[in-house]
Formats: structure tokens, sequence, C-alpha cells
DNA sequence: ATGGCAGAAGCATTCTGA
């Protein structure tokens, strides 16, 4: 079971290249941040044709997050549904569209874009840290301690020095500071495993370059795209790699895809996909 | 320290992103 998250940075703008990446690397989920679409001009159809369900929660101009399943789609979450908090603070929080969950085929999907913050000093990390709080507790009263969960997004937040690509330069700054990174271990409770680290220990692997300075020739970069896995899936994990090639398009996103291998049998009698044939990474 | 690049809105230029 092949499962993805790529901030697309618009799916209008992007629509060829995600649709000839889906065809050529038949992923069963993807998950996609920052479609700056809202969902009555979300480009459905394109994704439908190729045998696939959607589900999004989208906006005009800015954020946008969508799910795109072979597998059937149930239990749909658009943006926080947290109850153990003033509604009122939940609405805060909904008005940018940056969450959308689900269950398919016996997993729990939650595709996140995190603020990115701006600067320490700003109201917009002030935001992006209570967003997280947030999602804490959000997660808190999704997560069930027996569930199968893939919890993946743009979290933009590098988790450590190694996922930067001058961290003498960084290391302390928006999206690599203590703050953030106590937030994001927060909600993330020691639950899950960052997926790309089971199999790449060492610093220089990039999912994001900075579309200013010539950022990707020169591949100085971030690892802020991550697909965090729940502990009880680890043995069930058999790859997780990044696309950069997509980051190398004609006009691309300045995210590249992320990508696992979760070896999960199909739980589903109307699977979308007649094609037998398993794709192998 | 500043600005570089890109997308959306909307028609010149601003806002936002990371």
């Amino acid at each position: 079971m092949l499962i993805a998250t790529w901030n697309v940075n618009s799916v209008r703008t992007r629509l060829s290249q995600i649709t000839n990446w889906i065809k050529d690397v038949n992923p069963d989920i993807l998950c996609l941040q920052e479609t700056k679409v809202v969902d009555e001009a979300f480009p459905l159809s394109y994704f439908e044709e190729l045998g696939y369900e959607v589900i999004i929660n989208g906006q005009k101009s800015y954020n946008g997050v969508a799910i795109i399943s072979k597998f059937k789609i149930e239990n749909v979450n658009k943006g926080f549904t947290n109850e153990n908090v003033e509604e009122i603070i939940s609405i805060k929080f909904n008005e940018q569209k940056r969450l959308i969950s689900a269950d398919i085929n016996g997993l729990k999907i939650i595709n996140v874009y995190v603020p990115n913050g701006s600067s320490l000093d700003s109201d917009k990390f002030d935001y992006k840290i209570k967003w997280l709080n947030h999602l804490s507790s959000f997660l808190d009263e999704q997560i069930g301690e027996d569930d199968l969960v893939c919890f993946l997004g743009d979290f933009n937040i590098a988790p450590k020095e190694i996922d930067i690509h001058s961290p003498q330069k960084y290391e302390g700054g928006i999206m690599a500071s203590k703050m953030e990174r106590e937030a994001l271990n927060n909600v993330l409770k020691g639950r899950f495993i960052d997926s790309f680290r089971i199999f790449e220990k060492d610093s220089g692997h990039w999912s994001w370059w900075d579309y200013r300075n010539n950022a990707y020739e020169l591949n100085k970069g971030w690892r802020i795209d991550h697909i965090y896995i729940s502990k009880n899936l680890s043995s069930k994990l058999k790859s997780c790699v990044i696309e950069r090639n997509q980051r190398e398009n004609l006009q691309p996103s300045d995210h590249a895809p992320v990508l696992i291998n979760l070896e999960i049998e199909n739980q589903n009698e109307d699977y979308l996909d007649d094609d037998d044939d398993l794709f192998e990474i």
C-alpha cells in the first residue's frame, strides 16, 4: 500500500504534474496541501477519472488540503472536531483549511498543513504554536491505543539539525526553533515513528527547496514534509522515499512528494483499482 | 540587512508563503 504526501502549491497550477506522477507511481492514497482553491472549483474529475475518490477541505488563495484514495473513504473529518474545548476555539482554528482526516482501508489518515509561522517574533508564530497545541488535543481525542495511524503532511518544522542544509545559519530560527520542536513532540507524544528516519540516518535529504536564490540547484533544502506512522505499524513499513525529481519539473512546486510503502492487506472489497500489478519502489 | 521566486486575486500591485 503506497501512501504519499505532497505540498503542491496550487492543485490547479500543478494539475498535470500531479496526474502524471499518479500515473507513474500509482499511489493508493495521496494527501495534498496548499491546494489554494475553494471546494467548488477543485478539479475533482481529473482524479476520479484515474480511479480515485477525493475529499477536500479548501479555501480561496491560501491553504487547502485534500485526500485522494483508491480505497473507500469513511468517517471524514474536515478540520478540527475537538470536543473537550470551547467551540469558539475550534471555529477559530478551522478558519484556515489545514486539516482533513478519514478512515481508509483500516488506517486513520490524518493530513495536515501546519502553519509556517513567518518569524519567531510574529503573531503568526504564536498562531503556529497554538494551532499545534490544538492539533495535539484533537489527536488525543481521535486516536485510540490500537488504532493504525498515518499522520502526514507539510509540518513546516525540521525535526533535527540534520534536516536543514545550513544548521549553523538556521538552527533556532523559524521551522527549527526549540518551541516548534517541543510543540511537535507534544503532538507526537512518542506515539509515532518518522518513516524516513527508519531508512536514512544521514543529513542531506530534503523535501522543500526555496524558489529563491537558486536553492534547488545548490541543493539548499529542508526536510519539513513528514510521514509519521503509529508504532504498531512499524513492522509493516517497507520503504520511505522523497521523490525529489518532481522538484525538477517545469514550473514545479517548491516541495517534493514523500512516499511510503506499507505492507497492508487490501481490506476493502470495492477497491477502485482493477490493476493487479503491485508497484515496487 | 535585504531581496530573491511563485501563486492568487484581478488588472497594478499586494499579500502570503518558507
